[in-house]
DNA sequence: AAGCGGTCCAACCGCTCGCTG
DNA sequence: GCAGCGAGCGGTTGGACCGCT
């Protein structure tokens, strides 16, 4: 058995949205919240499915958002954090205060990849474009558990032999407050995890106290600050 | 001015994940 | 354990816009 659509496509609007449409969705979620996207539209009188109202207003009509152009230090945060993260964009949205994940997807994909291959970087690797992929790196979280491995470089190569495995390493997450709008590169440090300058392999600061890239050594890397809000 | 090709971005689509009964 | 559902995510697309010829 299929699954139910997300709405009655016959009876609901598609392409973009009018100014009236906007208002009434900033309206109603002004009024009520945000939440259950499937049953808002008809609340709020709209023609549309519940996944366009997320999605029209998490990219263009929330409040919070920054319009306008990339500055080189949002550009180079997510040359970084790509390299991190691979398309995980709403991660690397998480770390950009007013920007969305679809923005910085499209940003990247406009702008960034032409920046990085003008530097003669692989927008994919983030290596050297003539340089050797190297023997792929696979992580284990658990023993036994092929399930669980990732490749350390999302896509990049494929599978090769040898594997290099690392021994169990176990990646514990923690969570942590929600994010809070803060300078950049400021040192972010969660209780038992590393300040975001060492988590993306920035020049240390000075109230830094990190003692290794990733957190590995204290065996934290406190995924929540680096995960969306 | 018209035609064309390239660029950009809002929006859609299909899939996965997590929750619930 | 399984199925159904809602939410969220990433890839893709369509059309508006712009510069060039």
């Amino acid at each position: 058995m299929g699954r139910s659509p997300c709405c009655e496509k016959a009876h609901t609007n598609k392409g973009a949205w009018t100014k009236e449409e906007d208002d009434r969705l900033v309206a109603y979620i002004r009024a009520h919240g945000e939440g259950c996207w499937r049953s808002l539209p008809k609340a709020a009188g709209l023609l549309r499915c519940g996944k366009s109202c997320r999605l029209r207003w998490i990219n263009y009509l929330r409040p919070d958002l920054k319009r306008g152009n990339f500055t080189d230090d949002e550009d180079e945060l997510i040359i970084k954090l790509h390299s991190l993260l691979g398309n995980k964009w709403s991660l690397i949205a998480g770390r950009l205060p007013g920007r969305t994940d679809n923005e910085i997807k499209n940003y990247w994909n406009t702008h960034i990849r032409r920046k990085l291959l003008s530097r003669g970087v692989d927008p994919v690797t983030h290596r050297p474009i003539n340089e050797q992929p190297p023997a792929n790196i696979t992580i284990s979280f658990e023993k036994g558990d092929e399930d669980h491995k990732i490749s350390a470089l999302e896509k990049p190569f494929k599978l090769q032999e040898p594997q290099f495995k690392i021994p169990d390493l176990n990646l514990e997450l923690c969570i942590s407050p929600p994010f809070q709008e803060e300078p950049l590169i400021k040192p972010v440090k969660s209780e038992a995890g590393v300040c975001f300058s060492c988590s993306l392999g920035l020049p240390k600061s000075p109230e830094c106290k990190c003692s290794n890239f990733l957190g590995l050594s204290s065996g934290f890397l406190d995924f929540r600050s680096v995960e969306m809000k």
